[in-house]
DNA sequence: AGCCAAATGTACCGTGTGTTACGTGTGGGA
DNA sequence: TCCCACACGTAACACACGGTACATTTGGCT
């Protein structure tokens, strides 16, 4: 692996007839733009014909142009990431030391800081803010049923996102642990209702299911997941993507429940003085159950 | 003018219907790389029809697909940047209010945003390092039973805590949530068990009981607590301060789950191949299981 | 319920694409 | 001088691409 196409070109530029090589100087000029241009486009650009293009191309090993083009699409995006892959790369370099001096763990935080408050960032930053307001929307309509439902993982932040919901609207559910009992949960998803999932990789197949099943009672989606999109996002509604990168090999949620927290700011927000009402007299119900 | 396409696309994305959306969500989750696809390619993979895709490219203000195409091309040469800068130019340090111009949309998020990047610094800036290393090393002893407790809302950081401590080692144990089960568990407190407890306020009596308790029996504590310090906290071996402000009336819990996988990357760290093996092993058992 | 408008998919078309076959030119070796 | 291999351009082709007109469905409103 380890190279890129452009440095492929430049190695072996040499190999490449006199005006081949003035198609690579143009591709390596305006890389990686260029390379998506027309056949007919960069041989002009290189002052030779179509087919020297061409030439050029299989040249180098490509099967034709649109694979060399195939070629760089694929290394303009990092994907497939496996937890253990990641986990094999990472760890290799600096392992064996078992006594950490006393600066390891500070220099742990430091990088963990800055990592997150990157994945924070873009994060907020790449919300569509009309999705953001959609779910605000959704959630803040009390005739509207809620149900939520996560992962391995995510189940939690659903569980987070719900019992929030509970302090200051009726009618939020969640989806239950067990088969049976999912069964039934299912069954009973109605027009009006809006169902929340979270699906981050290793995508569920049945937060898929779930999704298309809400969407065909004539219900609403709305969907969290990573930056590679879970299946789910195709019956959603709404999908709002989170980042993910992390210093470890799994993935981390800290920016998923930073839009969570602020989803839950905004449909109080929204819901106002009902939801006051609503909040003190739980209060009130919790304190004469002795539960607080 | 918006600065990046990328940019362009999220604005207008309320301007789509739902099928065009489906579209630009792809264009977004592969960006760049997928907008250099075809057509029909990107149509599939949003699961909807080529003139589909087309009549998003024109709603955005495109003459053709080609067009969108040609616009993204020179936005690739026009800064010389790789495509990893066009991402990180969009939030990386300085992010003070008169950075996103939009108006009232993106006002909650703006604020919000930078609320949570304070509090999570902040929140990092103040932990000791002694205090974090100390927590890595009771957690990444093999020989000690761990034991996480939460409250209200917090057992769902404990959960998370637990449940990725579980993929790498053995004897993680979590609260029980009804009373007769605590009550055998908290019998079963032992010498060198590392107790890990969530307290935020309002502080619950019985979290403080279970840190006594535990240092009673000989074992250490771990608290997770806020600035204002839960009375667990006088009971514990470690203390884990974490920020909680937010621009609602809840407490944010972003920074500790920040730190929450700040600490499980550590002790990952630091079993090193030990937890390696025991992660294929978890893998493996999960696919056998049918439960991936 | 029933209508209307927007949204979306289906079927089809023209065109520009990448590609191939062939012809022309050029340089080096007897 | 002839020859031949190689480099390159020209021309023609098949096809898949983007685009369009129209049918169908959906969803919201009265």
């Amino acid at each position: 692996m380890s190279h890129t196409l452009a440095d492929e070109i430049r190695r072996r530029l040499g190999d490449l007839s006199p005006a081949e090589r003035k198609v690579a100087r143009v591709l390596l000029a305006g890389y990686p733009a260029t390379v998506f241009e027309t056949v007919a486009t960069i041989a002009e650009r290189a002052s030779v014909s179509a087919p020297t293009v061409l030439r050029c191309a299989s040249r180098l090993g490509f099967k034709g142009f649109p694979d060399l083009q195939a070629a760089l699409r694929s290394e303009l995006d990092a994907r497939t990431a496996s937890p253990i892959t990641l986990y094999e790369n990472s760890g290799s370099s600096e392992h064996s030391a078992s006594a950490r001096p006393e600066g390891t763990s500070d220099a742990r935080l430091g990088a963990a800081l800055s990592l997150v408050r990157q994945a924070v960032s873009q994060t907020f930053d790449e919300i569509a803010p009309h999705e953001f307001y959609d779910a605000v929307n959704l959630l803040s309509d009390p005739r509207r049923r809620v149900h939520v439902a996560g992962g391995r993982f995510t189940h939690l932040l659903a569980q987070y996102l719900g019992l929030h919901l509970t302090q200051f609207r009726d009618q939020v559910h969640f989806l239950p642990d067990r088969d049976v009992e999912r069964a039934s949960f299912l069954t009973q998803l109605a027009r009006r209702d809006v169902t929340v999932v979270f699906d981050y990789r290793r995508y569920e197949p049945d937060k898929t299911v779930m999704a298309e099943l809400a969407r065909e009672r004539g219900g609403k989606v709305i969907v969290f997941t990573d930056p590679w999109l879970s299946p789910a996002a195709a019956h959603a509604d709404v999908v709002l993507t989170t980042q993910v990168t992390s210093d470890s090999p799994y993935d981390s949620l800290t920016p998923a429940l930073a839009l969570v927290e602020s989803l839950v700011a905004a449909v109080l927000d929204r819901i106002g003085d009902e939801g006051h009402e609503r909040m003190k007299m739980s209060e009130s119900v919790a304190k004469r159950t002795g539960l607080i």
